[in-house]
Parts: structure tokens; C-alpha cells; sequence
DNA sequence: GTGATTGCAAACCTTTTGCACGCCA
DNA sequence: TGGCGTGCAAAAGGTTTGCAATCAC
């Protein structure tokens, strides 16, 4: 959790265009400004929603294709979602979720021993494991009041 | 794991449905049989395709609310998914899943150790924990090959 | 200049809703 | 018999696709 202003995480951006052959348009840059800065978990709607005050004349469909490019070049995660629209996570870091099934929010939380999550071995020769996440599911205290 | 005969499953079904005020419909026992036999997370489309061979007559509606009805009685789990359509889990036991990043499968898996996972206490604090578990990101062996 | 990207529109897929009929309890 | 459950049809919500115009490189 480095703290970066606002032009080395533009610099980080294009450079990251640039590695995967993109180009750098206005609308790319704004979607990008507007992610880094959430901690929720966002619908291509609500992405939408917010960087069209920014940006008006943007379409949703550049707003949902950006968000898919995003995803393939690590930039935002595809969320595991229960049904209802897909969902962005703009934090990549490790981190796991609280899935509460009563309103069915996600809320993010941090935990190194599950980060160290030993995979075993008869898991490791099937499968190549890439990254590791807990999910605990139950009621959130909003829900349970 | 234990094992039950095709008799055992149908009582244990009529008498969770009368649990909960259900009726015992043709339909319901029907989609039953067939979902109680499936190891993968077969999509509501999916299960009226095989539901369909066995009662020709019955509608992709019926699958789907009976599949939801099933999950509000905890019959069957709906799955996490990562965009597409909603998926339904016939496997209501402790288990953890593989999910690979390039077909988007999700395969099954057990473990003793997982399933014994402690939960933090500041977590505890939060929010009611009623089930966990792992999701394992990567690559699976038909991707890599 | 040229190929990637955008914006618009239509198509598509899945889920939800409303309603009349039928069947289980 | 009463009310839940079913089947059909339409609507709604979200995602994908095709194409012409535009823009970054």
C-alpha cells in the first residue's frame, strides 16, 4: 500500500497501455482515474454512471469494453457475483470477502494468515495456482440488527 | 458421505418440502433426482436440457423458480460466478473450489484443513459466519496443456 | 495513413413478472 | 375447496455484436 500521487499513477497507466499494445485515450484515462479511487465494487452501470459527469458524452459500452480490457491486462479484477450484474474489483491486491447472503454486499477485508494459505500438493500438481481467496459467507451486522 | 438409497433421498425430499410448507409436485421431485446426481454447477438452462428428456411437458420457468425455491430451503447452493448466467450448486457439504481463469470452470475440491479454518476474532465481531470457503484462481490442467 | 477505439443500435441471453388454469393437500 | 404451483407470454435487465465514423500513434 504505497502512497502515489495522481501523475505517477497516470505515468503507471500508460505504461501499462503502451506494454500491452493499447492505445491511450481520454476515455480509457478518466474510467482508470475514477476506479483507483474505490473501494466498493462497482457495476459497469455504476462506473458509468459516475465518470459520465465527467466525461458526458462517453457511451456505456465504451465505459463495460474498457472494463473487460481492464480485466485482461490485471488492471481491475471480474468479481464473483451471485447472480444480478457482473461486478468490478479495483483492488488486486490479496484480499478476501465477507459475503453477506441477507443483502448480498461484498465487503473486502485483509488477512495475512489467509494470504499464506498453504495449497497442497495433490492441488498443485493438477492445478497452477495463481492467487488464493477466503470467502466466509453470513450476516453482516447491518443486516443482523 | 454416506450412502443412501434412491427410497432414503425421496422421503428425506417429501419431508423437507412438508418442513417448509412445499408441495410435492411431479415437477419438483423430477428436477430433484436429477440435480442430486450431478457433480458439476450446472446453469437453470442446463437442468431443464436433462429435466426435459425425463418430463417433456415441463417449463424453463418451473426449472428455474423450483431451483430457487430449493436454494431458500438450502436443498442447493447458488454459486459465485463470474459473469454469465447464475449457477446452482447440488453439493451443500464443506468443499472449495479451483476456479481457472481461462475456461472459467470451477471444479470442486475437499479439504480437512480449510474447512477448519479459523476466524478472527474482530470478524466475529462484525459478522454472523455461517459458512467459509477457499477459491483457488489459476489455471487448470486442460488450459495449461 | 492506418488500425485501434468509440458511439450507436440492434440482437441476444437470462431472469423476472403477471395472469389464468390446474393440481396437491 | 382453497391456495400453491405451473405454464405461457411479455417485459426487463445486462451483455454482446456489427458497423461506420473518429482518433491515437
Amino acid at each position: 500500500m504505497k502512497q502515489e500521487s495522481a501523475e505517477d499513477k497516470t505515468r503507471e497507466f500508460v505504461d501499462l497501455c503502451h506494454e500491452h499494445g493499447l492505445k491511450v485515450t481520454p476515455q480509457r484515462v478518466t474510467i482508470y482515474r475514477e476506479i483507483i479511487t474505490m473501494d466498493t465494487h462497482p457495476t459497469a452501470d455504476a462506473i458509468y454512471q459516475i465518470v459520465k459527469k465527467e466525461y458526458p458524452n462517453i457511451s456505456f459500452d465504451t465505459v463495460n469494453r474498457t472494463l473487460q480490457t481492464f480485466a485482461d491486462i490485471g488492471l481491475v479484477d471480474v468479481m464473483e457475483v451471485f447472480g444480478g450484474a457482473k461486478r468490478f474489483d479495483p483492488n488486486v491486491d490479496d484480499h478476501h470477502h465477507l459475503h453477506c447472503i441477507r443483502c448480498g454486499h461484498v465487503i473486502d477485508f485483509f488477512n495475512r494468515t489467509y494470504d499464506e494459505l498453504d495449497v497442497p500438493e495433490e492441488i498443485q500438481e493438477e492445478f497452477t495456482v495463481l492467487g488464493k481467496r477466503v470467502v466466509l459467507k453470513g450476516i453482516c451486522k447491518a443486516c443482523a440488527a
